[in-house]
DNA sequence: GCTATATAGTTTACTGATAAACTAAATAGG
DNA sequence: CCTATTTAGTTTATCAGTAAACTATATAGC
């Protein structure tokens, strides 16, 4: 798709942010293992990387950044298909505790393992310096929006 | 969201694009006239921007890189808030003809007006030179996916 | 200790995306 | 010309997201 000459800058950042994740999230979930959707790898990495043994999915969902609803059925597909386990909150009857099964441990470690080819063309395309380059002004247009959130 | 340290520059790049990309659309969404999604502007935009006076679904579909199947269910709409007209194409029996009403064109306006303020934290976190300095190497990251996509 | 409020999780209705199967029409090849 | 293939658009099933209403439990204030 090409820019109208006369779009300001900032707009034509962020749908060229708009492009990169179209991209790469579709690249990355036609990767990943059957049955693993990017949602649900978001949630075993987040956990794995976190070093979260047990967590709620209030604050799962809360870190990665969906609603509540979006998580019961992120949580649900990923139960069932035995890579989680939801238990009762035995402090909290309200609450619930997710935990990783060993499966849900090793499929995470495929997952991580076929993604990373998929971020080869970006490493190719740009140098390490031009990443250090953009970050921060990625990390401070982040900052900015988040912040406009309120 | 923090990073884990050891995360590759490539993955913390391609996270802080997904935030940025979340963050917009949500902020956008919000602020769009009633019954106006991000996807039905986005059309409108397009044949507006690109000056199409008329064009068949299918090309828009592959402007804006969603399936036709999307299309539909997003020009239905459109159409039912009187903003386009769709048609038969005289010349193609199979074909249909997308036309922007003197509504769609009015609302496109006053979404744009609306948007603009919505991009106004990117434009104070971050000068026009830093922009140019950020946007050739997400164009360029943007173009490697795009070449890798086969 | 009650009551009011906040929080955890689920459910429902809706939007939007994909992939794949399908219908109908156009086009290319023999 | 007829057949095979391609193309345009729709439909269906699935996944994922939101907002809002709802149930159940915790907690704070009086």
């Amino acid at each position: 798709m090409s820019e109208a000459p006369d779009d300001p800058i900032a707009f034509v950042f962020i749908n060229e942010v708009a492009i990169i994740e179209h991209l790469t999230r579709t690249a990355a979930e036609r990767a990943l293992p059957a049955g693993l959707s990017l949602a649900g790898f978001v949630v075993l990495n987040h956990m794995i990387r976190m070093r979260h043994e047990r967590r709620a999915p209030a604050r799962i969902a809360n870190a990665v950044q969906v609603t509540k609803g979006a998580m019961t059925g992120t949580l649900k597909r990923l139960e069932a298909s035995g890579w989680i386990s939801v238990t009762p909150d035995p402090d909290d009857g309200r609450g619930k505790v997710v935990m990783l099964t060993p499966e849900g441990r090793a499929i995470r470690e495929t997952a991580l393992k076929v993604l990373t080819p998929e971020f080869a063309p970006v490493q190719r395309a740009v140098s390490d310096d031009e990443m250090r380059l953009a970050l921060p002004i990625l990390q401070k247009v982040r900052a900015a929006l988040d912040a406009a959130r309120d």
